[in-house]
This record gives structure tokens, sequence and C-alpha cells, in this order.
DNA sequence: ATAGATTATGGGTAATTGTGGGTAAGCAAT
DNA sequence: ATTGCTTACCCACAATTACCCATAATCTAT
């Protein structure tokens, strides 16, 4: 019952509305640390998806990205990108949250969303999008899944 | 709700008005600690935009600069150069600030900004701009980004 | 299986936000 | 002083967002 803090597992579709809102499914609420004071931060996923971090965890990449010179063109780049799309959301008494036009476009978002657990964070997919990359993955990396098999133990 | 103070990020788009003012965003607004009286110190920032810290933070600026020994030629350059278009200004009602004709000329602001979150301060630029510098930093860094991402994990 | 609680989803309303413009007060140069 | 220009301080309004309530579907425990 007592599953880890701020550990995310399993997939779950939900929609998003005409308010832009979607639901955080129930036990990703439940298991989000108190710390965190119901709040996630969501940003662009590395892929055509939406990541959504729980505040806390997001807040230890800030403080690592605040030691890094503004002096440095590189640093600059690096901390914009980083940062230009993340913004800090509390749920509401429903357990949704708001999604930016910018991000919805992003991932491709419509109206069917799929939420993923991603054990230290949560991706949002659109179905179709999702389904084409995974099968681009498939296709490629069978070697590379090979070298993880090595690493972790399943 | 509660984010960390003094902490800024995401992207928000604004329109700079006929008297020259622009809409600090709301977010930025509301997380600027109270001490800062409402007051940012805008100046040229280090790419062709326009820096925003919070009062308190620009403080420790000048303190460190002070530090930096007068006799380096680099360095009074480097000082003078920061300090010399810096100038502290306090938002309105509507939570606007006016932007000198010096700054808007400097980062190439006519009437569309982008304004970004940049964690300690804000950076105001122009879309064009801004689209521009950042094709260019991905081009030539992009093995320099992967070793920067090693350290911060996502 | 049934009752009660929880969850997902929709919508109404009040408050906030972004943006425009008006007017009076300051300042510079004539 | 008068003129012209710039800045500070209001007010107004449309659009967006936050906050609340409602309902149907799903889950839980007896």
């Amino acid at each position: 019952m007592t599953i880890n803090q701020d550990t995310f597992t399993g997939e779950y579709s939900y929609s998003i509305d005409a308010k832009s809102r979607v639901n955080i499914p129930a036990k990703f609420r439940l298991s989000l640390a108190p710390e965190n004071d119901q709040t996630f931060v969501i940003t662009r996923g590395m892929d055509s998806c939406i990541w959504v971090y729980p505040l806390t965890a997001w807040q230890i990449i800030e403080d690592d990205l605040k030691d890094l010179s503004a002096i440095s063109r590189i640093n600059r780049s690096f901390i914009r990108n980083t940062v230009r799309y993340a913004s800090s959301v509390a749920f509401d008494k429903q357990g949704r949250i708001m999604l930016s036009t910018n991000l919805l476009d992003y991932a491709q978002l419509k109206k069917d969303a799929l939420i993923i657990g991603m054990v230290n964070k949560i991706e949002i997919w659109d179905p179709k999008v999702l389904a084409k990359v995974d099968k681009q993955n498939l296709e490629m990396d069978s070697s590379e899944y090979d070298e993880l098999a090595d690493k972790i133990i399943l």
C-alpha cells in the first residue's frame, strides 16, 4: 500500500477539456510528497511530450542551474533552454492542472492524453504520437537495449 | 503556489505599448520577494537582450564588483559595461515597467517582447533576435551542451 | 450485490491579468 | 511665464484564469 513518495508508475488515459485541463491520476496525486504543496512543474520533454516533475525535484535542478555563471555564453543558452518552457502548477480541487497552448502544441495534444509514470517524473503524450515514436525506437535500438540490460537487472 | 522567492521560470510573450511599457508576468511579480519593494534593476544583457534583476540580487552583484581590483583593465571595463546602463524601476499598478530607448535599441525591441525566466533573473528579448541567437548557439555548442546535461540530471 | 466513497469530467461565476488611453505633474528650452 | 515633451498616476475594458459546485462513472468494503 505504501509506495515510494514522488515515484510514479503505470499508464492512464484521460481527456483534455475545453479549458485545457487534464486530470492527474489519483494515484500520482497520492504519491506526491506533501512538501510539494500539491504542485508540479511542467515543461517540454526531450521527446514530443510534456514532462511533469514534483516541485521539489525541479527545485534541485534549479539550484544546480543557479551555480552556472552567466558570464559563459554556453551556460546562458543552456539555462535558457532548460527553463524556458517550465512553469509550476498546482492542481485544483478536482485534481487537474492547466496546460498552456505552447505545451499543448509542442506535444501535439488535442483531446486525448496518455499519462505515463516515469519513476521520478510523469510524461503526458498524445496516444498517436507515442505509438509512432515507440515503433521507431523498437526498430532502431535493439542493440542499445542489450547494453542497458547489462546495467539494469529486471 | 508557494514557489521559491526571486526565482523565475517560463516564457511569456507580451507587447510593448506606445509609451514603451511592458508587463512583467504576474507570476514573476508574485515570486518577487517583498524586500524588493516591487522594484527591479534593468540593464543590458550580455546577449542582445535586457536583463532584469530583483533589486536585492542586484545589490549583491554590486558588492561583488567592489571586490574586483580596479588595477586590471578587464575588470574596469567589465564593471563599466555592467553598471553603466543599469537603472532601478518599480512596476506600476498594472504591473508594467518602462524601458528606456537606450535599452530598447540595444535589444532591438519594437512591438513584441518575449520575457523569459532565467532562474535568478529575467530576460526580455525580441522574438526574432532570440530565434537567431538560439540557432547559432545550437549549431556551435552541441557537444558542450551534452557535457552540461551530464552534470545536471533532468 | 449494495451502499458509500472516490474519481473523472463538465460548466458557472467572480477575480485577475494584459492592454489601451486620459490627464496632470515635472522638466527643458525658449 | 509659455510652450512642448516626457514621465507618473489613474481609470476602463476585454479576455483569461481561478475557484466553486454538479453529476455521472468507477472503485471499495462489507
